[in-house]
DNA sequence: CCGACATTTCAGGAATTTCTGAAATATCGG
DNA sequence: CCGATATTTCAGAAATTCCTGAAATGTCGG
């Protein structure tokens, strides 16, 4: 490997936390790169900068196209496929979000419904059914809000993450203010 | 293994999804296993439901208590340690939360910090750190919201989520409403 | 302190995942 | 169709992770 040292010690980190991020080390480390280099990389200059085998470039790369995390482009007059990460941080975000909860949680949460349809065969499955209904329960909320939350266009998804808690606040004055206003003016539909 | 049909599909898929999860099979299926049962479990119980080794099993209860998914009750004359699994779901979640920072994200954060300090030495390497400076305010900006919301109490975690995006619309309207009310009642300091 | 039982540690074997090099396949200009 | 170049596939080697059984350690009542 043979980069700026400020490039080397991030694709290595990455390297090295890809384990706990569920993918391998030259995964994380292709993507480093990608996501600092200034311009597309085909997967020769990969190689090089990282040492690896040609094959597992080409796997990587292979594996980031399915997160869609690296994005191929196509540079005029050359054969070879060149690839980038999103641009947008934010974007990266969305990307994440969607496919770890496609890997991570979708398949639960079916196998949840599956399993809260069959009838209990004794107290000891009605129990253990009542424990996964509230699993259930707690997934599924999640996973609206997290529908509803993704369609938001980044600013707003920004506005919302710096007001943080302090929406319940808000919360808490829209009810008084609504009620002062009650009869006054037409605030709009509140639900 | 020798479980209810219900259990045990819920334990196998468990132990299946331990993989994507970043926990070993073993890990995921103990957890699944304390989730359901209607009463604390001990180590000899959890290697008969599992048919694993008890040496498995103590390293796998261990795992889970460093992450605070399982914990220890005590049962009166009786030596063996019996363990559940924390019983709010909503708990459950602030934990994963909580733990998943701190083993996937705070690294990062502090990695880049550093290397954010360095000055660089090379076009190249000016780009690499204009990158890293926006993934570390992404980063900065989530954590940022996520110490903030997760100070809040079950109730009101629950029906922030229950607004999801139409959050962002009361933030609309919340300025309308000032407008209206201004010189007229107190709304409140609004930020 | 002893004996009975409970738990943990850990070396090494088993299982799984990752990585490589060689061969196969694909794509292009001519 | 050919030759040059780019990419993918895949069997097996290498590395890593997981699991077990045996031994060590801990803990209790007496």
């Amino acid at each position: 490997m043979n980069l700026p040292p400020l490039v080397q010690a991030f694709v290595l980190h990455f390297g090295e936390m890809g384990s706990r991020w569920g993918i391998n080390r030259t995964v994380g480390q292709i993507y480093a790169l990608l996501y600092v280099a200034p311009d597309p990389l085909n997967a020769e200059q990969i190689v090089d900068a990282l040492g690896v085998s040609r094959s597992n470039v080409s796997m990587g790369l292979k594996e980031l196209q399915a997160w869609n995390l690296a994005i191929p482009k196509h540079i005029p007059n050359d054969r070879r496929d060149h690839f980038t990460t999103p641009d947008d941080v934010w974007q990266i975000l969305r990307t994440l979000a969607e496919e770890r909860k496609k890997r991570e949680v979708d398949p639960t949460l079916s196998v949840l419904r599956e399993l809260l349809m069959q009838s209990p065969g004794s107290a000891e499955e009605r129990h253990a059914q009542q424990r996964m209904a509230e699993m259930h329960g707690l997934i599924e909320q999640l996973t609206t809000w997290y529908d509803d939350v993704k369609r938001l266009e980044t600013e707003r998804l920004a506005s919302l993450l710096a007001l943080g808690a302090r929406v319940t606040r808000l919360l808490d004055t829209k009810d008084k203010v609504i009620g002062l206003m009650r009869g006054r003016a037409s605030p709009g539909k509140e639900g």
